[in-house]
DNA sequence: CGGCTTTGACCAGCGC
DNA sequence: GCGCTGGTCAAAGCCG
């Protein structure tokens, strides 16, 4: 009876916040509290590790005070045993508190997770407002330069109609050379001109566009973005749940290996295309491009490719369409955030932007074996367990002077890119080790970090599995599931 | 027989 | 203007 009183003033004090105030000890309390409900308080502190996102407090204070015990794991309530003596009365109170206690910090996690959600809500629609902005602004005063153009240009009528196809935001805000250098697109036009006997590329291309200038991120400029993914593979092509038709092969400058040409086959009329080449220096190196949106449905082991793909094109896209890539990539926050990031568990993914490349290119490197993980507690604690999960990827970008930057940078002055956002949700959301891992950093941390070790075989057996999840060869890149624990910081 | 791969040809962009 | 290169086409062949 002693004990549900004392779990009762446990939610209590947990509610309120008050175990985060160190003095609150003293203050609090009747003169004749037992020293029981003192320890009761100090293994409170731990149990609530997460709590301090808001409320910074002394991690290591907290450890060495209630660190006990020769099995490192501390549930706090082996203080009370110590105190009270032992009976199986006591047992079965301490396996409720223990429930009640571990119900609580759950609860206030799924708490803590919802506002995290929808704080990210509110920041991809400030990010969403501000693009809205940035392209309204644009193409204002493009179509002033481009109706002067006009004035000055007539343009001829098959070309005119191959231009009149292309969403308005391509014609008028595409770099010349880029418009100079034939696009897929350009293709399919010249296929209409043609008149391919075989394939009904016009209705294709309607569909296409129609789809694209449905899709905001398809109006920006440097639509054509490129996503590598440079991963180790011995097969002739990644296996990434697609189905592709390969269409050409090429001997490329510069490279033994010819680079093989794949269309997405999954739809009529999809855009996507691929190009695969192995790479000169490391043959064991397989480099994948990928071009373009899938414009249907793609089966669950390919949303995983699709996903990560579309959220790097999408994150360089925004990054490009901010006016100045290169500019926001050596912002100061993108040094500022270089710390942060050096805590950041996994290298294993790293992406690089090429900007000097004809279409901008973000490399995704899978080729990279993971770094052995220690989180530091401080890192758990300010961002929760989900930081811990595989596919926390470490992220970088290269500017043109090659100087070591941080993408993530992107999250700060900027808010993620929607589509990044709502595939790392997704992910999140359907991460059936979410809660494993949930609980395990729990435990974890309940354990007093002496389980380190272990965590770190689960964390990197559960790498190796996101690794080789949905696809045979395990060559398939992952969400960036937990990306948003730290991007939303 | 349909779908896919192979491979030579073609075209456009770009540099000299 | 010419040659090089990247990207694509399409006929022919292969395969299940």
């Amino acid at each position: 009876m002693e004990e549900h009183i004392q779990d009762r003033r446990e939610i209590a004090f947990l509610h309120s916040g008050e175990f985060l105030h160190g003095d609150s000890d003293s203050k609090d309390h009747q003169p004749n509290e037992s020293p029981v409900e003192r320890h009761h308080e100090s293994s409170i502190k731990e149990v609530d590790f997460f709590a301090a996102k808001s409320q910074p407090f002394d991690l290591g204070h907290v450890r060495t005070t209630t660190i006990v015990g020769s099995s490192g794991f501390n549930d706090g309530l082996g203080l009370v045993n110590s105190c009270h003596g032992t009976s199986s009365n006591d047992g079965d109170d301490k396996t409720k508190t223990q429930i009640s206690r571990l119900k609580l910090e759950l609860e206030r996690l799924h708490e803590e997770n919802h506002k995290l959600k929808h704080l990210l809500d509110e920041v991809s629609e400030s990010y969403n407002d501000l693009q809205r902005r940035v392209l309204l602004a644009r193409q204002t005063q493009v179509e002033g330069l481009h109706h002067k153009q006009h004035e000055d240009v007539p343009q001829a009528g098959s070309s005119q109609a191959l231009e009149n196809r292309r969403p308005k935001d391509m014609n008028h805000e595409t770099p010349a050379t880029t418009l100079k250098r034939r696009s897929p697109d350009d293709v399919d036009g010249r296929d209409m001109h043609r008149g391919s006997p075989k394939t009904p590329r016009i209705d294709q291309n309607k569909s296409t566009n129609h789809e694209e200038q449905q899709n905001p991120h398809d109006q920006l400029p440097y639509r054509k973005a490129r996503v590598s993914v440079r991963a180790r593979s011995d097969a002739t092509t990644v296996n990434d749940g697609c189905q592709w038709r390969k269409y050409g092969q090429k001997m490329a400058k510069g490279n033994p290996c010819p680079r093989a040409y794949y269309r997405c086959t999954m739809a009529v009329g999809c855009p996507v295309r691929k190009q695969v080449q192995r790479c000169a220096e490391d043959t064991t190196i397989l480099t994948t491009t990928y071009e373009g949106n899938h414009n249907h449905p793609l089966p669950p082991s390919a949303t995983a490719m699709a996903a990560t793909t579309s959220a790097a094109a999408a994150m360089l896209l925004s990054g490009s369409s901010s006016s100045n890539l290169h500019q926001t990539l050596s912002s100061p926050s993108a040094t500022s955030s270089s710390s942060f990031y050096h805590n950041f568990p996994y290298t294993s993914t790293i992406a690089t932007l090429s900007a000097s490349a004809p279409f901008p290119t973000i490399t995704l490197d899978l080729t990279n074996p993971p770094r052995p993980l220690q989180p530091p507690p401080q890192f758990l604690s300010q961002y929760g367990p989900a930081a811990f999960l595989p596919n926390a990827n470490q992220i970088r970008s290269m500017n043109n002077n090659n100087q070591q930057l941080l993408i993530p940078n992107l999250f700060g002055p900027q808010a993620p890119p929607r589509e990044m956002v709502d595939s790392v949700r997704a992910a999140i959301a359907m991460d059936p080790n979410f809660t494993a891992a949930l609980a395990a950093a729990i435990s974890n941390i309940i354990g007093g970090g002496n389980n380190d070790n272990n965590n770190n075989t689960d964390i990197n057996d559960n790498k190796v599995d996101a690794k080789s999840g949905g696809s045979s060869n395990g060559d398939s890149p992952q969400l960036p599931q937990s990306c948003t624990t730290f991007s939303t910081n």
